[in-house]
DNA sequence: GTGACTGCAAAGTCTTTGCACGCGG
DNA sequence: CCGCGTGCAAAGACTTTGCAGTCAC
């Protein structure tokens, strides 16, 4: 369900790989197996991830040692310097997101559930213009967090609490 | 001088330590002289910190084995629980700031000298509820990072680039 | 007195680094 | 072939935990 929340793909010009390609190549670093690996990985579906996310689904890479975790801490900084990746901390994990091919946005973050949905406001950023502009304040990008509780959740709690644990509700 | 940043302080009734031995109390736990310091060290002036930070600042009563680490650690999630400060991530690092007697507020981070510039906007604040409103969220509370640069440090980066952009060096 | 709290040391967790070999260009 | 990139192991930064003595109540 949390593919209900995302917002459209951008239309890119590039894949993402393509994209790393010119990066590395821009930069005078090389075009790998491993890079290439983690950036198929990383960009075959829209999700926050954390690297043990990412090395839990590259386990097959690892366990054959075609890969290792030191190289997926490695490319995945490049990613980010590259602008492929967003890098944010959630509950003091260290969470990756798209960059490349999807729109500028903001996150709605579930307390319970952990799950982040995106939405895009052009309000926010006009507010956020208006607040540096009155700090002298050169800006360079904004992030908002509104964290609570999402629907489903509160459905959820409401169910137990009106039952008074009347059962183990499960889902 | 990023004092001038700072918000004025709210009016309360008791001090920080008077209100976390409140919440001690409550929770049957014990008034030690090292929960005291270190609350009376948190408050001794409005700052944003991180653990390290506070080590620094608590050094002689750690050398003198009046206080430790663990201690610290412990203390600092117990005045986390107990709503006195209040936690977020910047950079990797884990910073605290003072969530009692202070007024709710949003950061602008300065990515060169990487100070905390505090504001308050209400309509910020109808924005998120309009946002989480739309998407049958509820809101808990909001964290809005603008990330730039300073105007201190753009008018230092103006003049060691060769004052590209004559100097507008305007206050 | 009793049990929560503390300091100490040690273990975690997550991430980065040093090094020699291998592979891309 | 040159030297960047990699896997490995190990070190790092930061934080948490197990335990026995100590102190608040």
């Amino acid at each position: 369900m949390p593919g209900d929340f995302s917002l459209r793909a951008v239309r890119v010009v590039s894949t993402p790989w393509e994209r790393f390609e010119q990066f590395l190549r821009a930069r005078g670093k090389r075009i790998t197996q491993q890079r290439r690996q983690i950036v198929e990985e990383v960009f075959s579906h829209h999700d926050h991830f954390d690297a043990d996310d990412l090395m839990a689904h590259l386990q097959p890479q690892l366990a054959a040692r075609r890969l290792s975790r030191p190289t997926i801490y490695r490319t995945l900084v490049e990613l980010v310097e590259a602008g492929l990746l967003r890098q944010m901390t959630l509950g003091g994990r260290r969470v990756f997101e798209h960059e490349y091919g999807y729109p500028r946005h903001d996150h709605l973050h579930c307390q319970v559930c952990n799950a982040l949905i995106e939405f895009h406001s052009p309000a926010l950023d006009r507010l956020c213009g208006e607040v540096a502009r009155q700090y002298d304040f050169e800006l360079v990008e904004h992030r908002l967090f509104i964290t609570g509780i999402c629907a489903e959740c509160r459905r959820r709690t409401e169910r137990n609490t009106g039952k008074r644990r009347g059962g183990k509700a499960t889902s």
